[in-house]
DNA sequence: GCCATGGCTAGTA
DNA sequence: GCCATGGCTAGTA
């Protein structure tokens, strides 16, 4: 049996490049809907250690959330090259770039 | 105790 | 703006 937080990593290791999730969904598919909050936790003890791409990880409208003006810079421009479209507002369109693990079809 | 949430209300325009 | 929520991979002893 993994813990919540080894099968949050793996969730969110498995975001493609050019697309994202919101923490609440990567604690739904981690088995846990309504433990964003610790998402959040791991991502910000964790990130560097484990080399996450914590950049595709955005809030439930689809928003760069992060205080530090540095960081949230950062973290828009890794999601432009990647090829995610960020407005004016540091705000993604999630029907266009929510990464749906469950939806994963591969042929 | 911490945390980069989320969803629901209250109060203003 | 408020507050219920959930799981604990960091640092000390």
């Amino acid at each position: 049996m993994q813990t919540f937080t080894e099968k949050a990593l793996t969730v969110m290791k498995s975001i493609p490049p050019g697309k994202i999730m919101t923490y609440g969904q990567v604690a739904a598919t981690a088995g846990s809907p309504r433990a964003a909050r610790q998402v959040t936790r791991i991502l910000h003890s964790m990130s560097a250690k484990y080399n996450l791409p914590w950049h595709r990880i955005v809030n439930a409208q689809g928003q760069i959330v992060l205080q530090n003006e540095e960081s949230r810079l950062f973290q828009r421009t890794s999601l432009l090259r990647e090829g995610v479209e960020v407005d004016g507002n540091d705000r993604i369109d999630l029907n266009r770039f929510r990464f749906d693990p469950m939806a994963d079809e591969e042929s």
